[in-house]
DNA sequence: CGTATGACGAGCC
DNA sequence: AGGCTCGCCATAC
């Protein structure tokens, strides 16, 4: 199948998998991908997305269960329109909510 | 091709 | 607990 498969697709593609109302974080992707350190490698692939490309970029946390981007306000948001509560300090539980991985079901095409 | 950058993360002070 | 530094890694320039 056409290798589109650069780096950035591979992460839209993993985090595409993360269902509502479920959060992932950045270091999670980055090991799905077998990146054991790629952590920022997945915040510059989402950062370089655009509006409208169906990417749920806003189920990404930082390992505290925090927003790491700049549109604090948006990501809160979308997240709760999911069901996410925020604790008072602006974090998630991540024990709650992060998402278990990509389903062994999941074809890789 | 070397340096800088960043939506991270773990460690150290 | 909170803040700073360093390591990692794919891009940008």
């Amino acid at each position: 199948m056409h290798k589109l498969n650069s780096d950035f697709e591979q992460v839209y593609q993993v985090v595409r998998q993360i269902p509502s109302g479920k959060v992932a974080t950045y270091g999670q992707v980055a090991l799905w991908l077998g990146w054991p350190h790629g952590a920022r490698t997945v915040g510059w692939a989402l950062r370089a997305l655009s509006e409208g490309t169906g990417v749920p970029w806003h189920r990404i946390l930082n390992a505290q269960g925090r927003i790491s981007q700049a549109d604090e306000e948006l990501q809160q948001e979308l997240l709760e329109s999911e069901g996410v509560i925020f604790r008072p300090d602006g974090s998630v539980d991540l024990k709650q909510y992060q998402w278990d991985g990509p389903s062994l079901f999941a074809d890789p095409t």
